[in-house]
DNA sequence: ATACATTTGTGCGTATGTATG
DNA sequence: GCATACATACGCACAAATGTA
């Protein structure tokens, strides 16, 4: 289980992030003969890095780094902030979770994760700070079945790390809905943001590799300059 | 220039937006035989779909198709809004411009534009609306180099559709960055909304295959409840 | 302006691995 | 256990865009 194309784009993402690489990458050819394989496996690994808004190209010319992500620490890049990496560049994340309890699914929930009303799941609240400072408010919903354990210990670490060691659950698809957001009463009471201000709402709905949804979340942006950024390609207008 | 992997992946959209396609869709093999083209080709088309996140896939089971976008009309994929063509689904979007003249680039749109300063640039504001009701307003740039010619009725209808058919100009990735925004005098005064109400800011940045870019716009959303969606896939987890 | 080498894009074939039903 | 379907990986050839001499 040790896939090729993964261990080069990995490598390959580790380069970047530690500055081996800042503009131009080697061409597929070099990359084959450095790393011993195919192109069609060197392919697959730039698609991924190149899907994720890592990598720009050029036929003819060649892979960039993109640097749109690199100027900003503000930036959210919405195509990998598994656990919202990208802000963590500084300072890291902390969580500060506020509850931990085991209710019944309701209706929309249950569509939301896929799994019948009434199943159990484990709901929580969390405030994520950098250095102090409220970078959002984190309600967060996990199917039981899948997540049979979780404390608030754990919960004040990274969540996904700890299921995906524990319980072997890998997040492979993010859908996220972005929307406007006012406080609310019961929002200022957790983080003392003034009622009624605007805020960005992010949901999120993470799924396995085989669209099986795990994690159902409701993340609220008070940091007034947060910019979330996403990089599409669209062959079809050709 | 009949590119097959385009033409079966249009195909297969059309069939989608038609409704010929509403659940699950023939396999890989089934699509050679139909297409008569090879496997690549086959799973070069579907991957441009599945990165619109038009497209759900499981292995050993099949392709899908992704209903998260057909639910909700306010929604706005981001991945495939080329002209905000997801909000027409009932009504077409209609554009009012308000003005249309040539500038020179200050430094920051000629950074984002990858020109010179001061070369010129269109500059245009317009209001987009369907049937009568305000959903954004958007103040965009074009390279004149790349953009020679437009008007006012042009930008009535169509811009991305004009550039194409008469200067060959493509869109193909697009940078999009999202945040918090309140309305200004200046803003109040095109749109008569209130001053200092929150609204979504979105910027982007629209750039042709081999990176070149044509057009920034900033667009202003002020429909309380739009909501911007993005399916986005990350395989760096495993 | 032309020719050429380089680099990515598209397309074909084949084989084997892994998940699903 | 078995058939089906997608995932990974190898190979090859030629087209199209780019950069350079």
């Amino acid at each position: 289980m040790a896939l090729k194309y993964l261990e080069v784009a990995q490598d390959i993402a580790k380069k970047i992030n530690t500055g081996a690489y800042t503009n131009k990458l080697p061409s597929e050819g070099q990359l084959m003969q450095l790393y011993g394989v195919s192109r069609n496996t060197i392919r697959n690994a730039l698609n991924a890095l190149f899907n994720q808004g890592m990598l720009k190209r050029i036929q003819g010319s060649g892979y960039f780094v993109n640097e749109a992500l690199y100027h900003n620490h503000d930036i959210i890049n919405m195509a990998n902030k598994y656990g919202l990496r990208d802000l963590e560049k500084d300072a890291p994340i902390q969580s500060k979770t506020l509850f931990l309890e085991i209710i019944p699914a309701d209706a929309k929930l249950a569509a939301h994760l896929k799994i019948k009303p009434q199943s159990e799941v484990y709901h929580l609240k969390r405030l994520r700070l950098r250095q102090d400072e409220l970078i959002c408010l984190e309600e967060s919903f996990y199917r039981r079945d899948l997540v049979p354990y979780l404390t608030t210990d754990i919960c004040n670490g990274s969540i996904f790390h700890f299921i995906k060691e524990q319980f072997n659950i890998v997040g492979h698809v993010t859908d996220t809905y972005l929307s406007l957001h006012y406080t609310t009463p019961a929002e200022n009471e957790l983080t003392n943001i003034p009622v009624n201000q605007a805020a960005i709402k992010v949901e999120e709905v993470h799924s396995q590799k085989n669209e099986q949804p795990f994690d159902y979340s409701i993340s609220y942006y008070y940091l007034p300059d947060v910019t979330f950024y996403a990089r599409t390609v669209n062959h079809l207008n050709n």
